[in-house]
DNA sequence: TGCGGTAGTGTTACTGTATAACAGATTATT
DNA sequence: AATAATCTGTTATACAGTAACACTACCGCA
């Protein structure tokens, strides 16, 4: 028996537990992608459930590292082709001044305020402690998108990270 | 003699004709820099002038590879220590999508329209033909700025690079 | 006129990021 | 079963960026 992925009833081996935000981040994922006609095997649902875990954004490496564990085969395709598919299913997004990957924090809201894929967002990042936080910020987008018209583009994706100091440090720099 | 390839009257050798905008550009960044109290040495002069020459954003290996037929010697930290010098003084751009370098168009004024270094500014990309266009639109920087503000954050640097179609592009898609 | 500091470059070696290409396995579909 | 489409394993390689140290040129100065 070679057995790919079998995710039958108790779990595949290598499982962990998770939390329970992150479970039922991964069932609404699931449900996302089925809607979508994809499907959100073991192997992307494991990569998702790294992302979800962190607070902060995660390398391709990093990831690859963690994925070690549960899958010792794993090497950079794996990991990539993985994180391409959820790019793709807008379940997470890719922070290029980082060169790593965030999980959307919209892709939780099952019912998918914008259509279940990609959607325009903008990140904060913090410069001194790292902190990095997706917003979606309408007159910004509106005015990307005009821009855009402006010089004859026709706008499809922007790429949006602001990079400067958070609240806290800022506070912490003051005292 | 051990000439690279014909110079004229009294340049070092491995010297290259060049366009006479791209002369004037170097003349200009030398002055730029000059007042700023840096050298515009050979080397930098070099890079600058191959990332003048092209009319896309090029890679760090790309020009490594066209800066080898002037300075065969040449190798990755040559290259990067050339443009983070110019990246300094506001001389080039680095296009993050793309992980490439372009010449700022507002390099060229003299008369440095803003204090001689950085400024605020936008790409917009093209997925057909590659067109990058790099603009300095206000409304998206004061957005920007806004939207950081807003959640606390303040913004020292933002990235922002706009994908989509270009007009051409648009108008031969159409036809 | 020898010294020490600074800035720039040469050189080697390495880490990190991402993809190409091919092979095997799985799952519908017929 | 045959077929095609999709997903994963595996190896190798390309592209991006940095660390560390050696060497030179130049400047100010004892
Ligand atoms: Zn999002
Ligand atoms: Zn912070
Ligand atoms: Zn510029
Ligand atoms: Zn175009």
């Amino acid at each position: 028996m070679a057995a790919g992925q079998g995710s039958a009833a108790g779990e595949a081996p290598g499982q962990r537990e998770l939390p329970a935000d992150v479970r039922h981040a991964l069932e609404a994922a699931d449900a996302r992608c089925t809607r979508a006609g994809a499907q959100l095997t073991a192997l992307r649902r494991q990569v998702l459930a790294l992302v979800l875990e962190s607070d902060q954004p995660l390398g391709a490496y990093a990831l690859l590292d963690k994925l070690k564990a549960q899958r010792p085969g794993a090497a950079p395709p794996t990991v990539y082709r993985a994180l391409d598919f959820l790019l793709e299913q807008g379940l997470i997004h890719k922070v290029e001044r980082l060169n790593a990957f965030v999980s959307c924090v919209e892709a939780g809201h099952d019912h998918a305020r914008h259509g279940g894929h990609h959607h325009p967002h903008q990140f904060l990042i913090c410069r001194d402690c790292g902190l990095t936080v997706e917003i979606s910020d309408h007159a910004v987008s509106d005015a990307v998108a005009e821009a855009a018209a402006k010089a004859g583009f026709t706008a499809v994706h922007a790429t949006v990270e602001i990079e400067g100091r958070c609240a806290g440090c800022t506070a912490a720099h003051q005292g």
